[in-house]
DNA sequence: GTCTATATCATGATAGAC
DNA sequence: GTCTATCATGATATAGAC
């Protein structure tokens, strides 16, 4: 925000960041270790970011700026492309992942290994960053619960609601195992990540399916409610 | 397996680390907490575990093994009372996810809060942990598996495998997000923790659904195999 | 078996010259 | 803005008395 003048070492930082987060985690990544793969000095990390922690923030906020933004403009084309409201429920889901499980799997430029972030998001002890992405998370997951509500008129909201967080998970754990099975940061051979096709190809029916199940006996009542407020719902945690 | 005299303290560095483990991650509890928690002192770790590595595997393996016991009694007690082979696929999966939920959920005795273990072995940055538990979790995830195949004959066998997988990645995300809501570790109400039958019946419909999803065009070809392996199935990663 | 005391090391952050 | 040098802290692990 304050002065962003010189950001050729200030994004060498975020990009090493990035490759060692996914790689390591943050909490097993040293700023020695951040400084020396990005080339620059110990010392301007704390300058241009102040902190390890809001490096890490940084980090992650940057990418998951760029990627609501692709969902967004795909469900824009999507819900305009439709005569009424009704779009696809699998094309929605698509929006939606897609661009997760893409980014996660992609060769970036001449570096190879890209962050599952919101699979390490999950995980994180640190209660700082799960509250800094809630906010922005929650608009664009409002935006495609609505969109789903609108296309799947018998499945109630809450279920909409719970899956949504289901399908996150589901697709978080099948990035994590893409990802693992990449390995090897150092290695040059760009092009040899899995395909995020084939995965997605696996993941979307299954997401579908569950989305779409019948719900059983009566358990509509909001026993403990997940974090995604639609209009009327809360946020417990 | 080598020298087990007094039990006493090394059960209770086991609870204490598995405590602290479930609230900041094993990366983010250090030994000192750990036996100031468990008022043994410092080496005492070192002593009954040879390094910190090594409690922390002991504290996953400890937890699992009861887990799949329960898993396989489940299982067995279901195949034996169907009079065909065909178990009924929603109690095959709630005999799978139910025991990991439950145990996730549990208020223990006097301690509070518990360790969604599985939900951490996912993120782990440790290569040693995953490849540890992948041995044991093959032998029940197997038997799972071939119960599904036979309960769902319709469903393809790598269909199955792979959903398996996205299934554990739902559950184990709705269980940190159950856990986390918990919070507090020194709260003295054991009751308060989060109905784990509740998040059951919202979850159990949604893997169902997407088990017994449809599967697509023709994506047959097993482009990249996840790692349960059944009998025709290597492991790639 | 258990403890005190300590060795050894890596970390995040900062001070101050340039 | 960038660097060197350093501080203070906390980590794991070990040596050796009891």
């Amino acid at each position: 925000m304050a002065t962003p003048r010189s950001a050729s070492t200030r994004d060498a930082i975020l990009d090493a960041a990035e490759r060692l987060f996914a790689e390591y985690g943050p909490d097993n990544t040293s700023m020695r270790q951040i400084t020396s793969t990005a080339q620059v000095n110990l010392s301007a990390v704390n300058y241009h970011f102040g902190s390890k922690d809001t490096l890490v923030q940084a980090v992650f906020q940057r990418r998951l700026d760029a990627l609501n933004t692709e969902r967004i403009e795909i469900l824009d084309r999507l819900e305009t492309a439709a005569t009424d409201q009704r779009v696809d429920p699998s094309a929605i889901i698509e929006a939606y992942f897609g661009p997760l499980v893409r980014h996660a799997c992609k060769a970036d430029a001449q570096r190879r290994a890209f962050m599952p972030l919101q699979s390490l998001t999950m995980s994180d002890p640190n209660g700082a960053l799960r509250a800094l992405f809630a906010a922005e998370r929650n608009v664009v997951a409002q935006r495609f619960t609505r969109s789903l509500l609108r296309s799947l008129p018998t499945i109630p909201e809450a279920d909409i609601v719970w899956r949504f967080h289901f399908m996150l998970g589901a697709t978080a754990y099948a990035i994590m195992r893409a990802e693992r099975s990449g390995r090897a940061i150092d290695q040059a051979d760009d092009e040899a990540s899995p395909r995020p096709q084939d995965l997605l190809d696996r993941l979307i029916p299954f997401l579908l399916g569950g989305l779409c199940a019948p719900s059983p006996r009566g358990v509509t009542g909001n026993a403990f409610e997940p974090t995604i407020a639609t209009s009327t719902s809360g946020t417990p945690p």
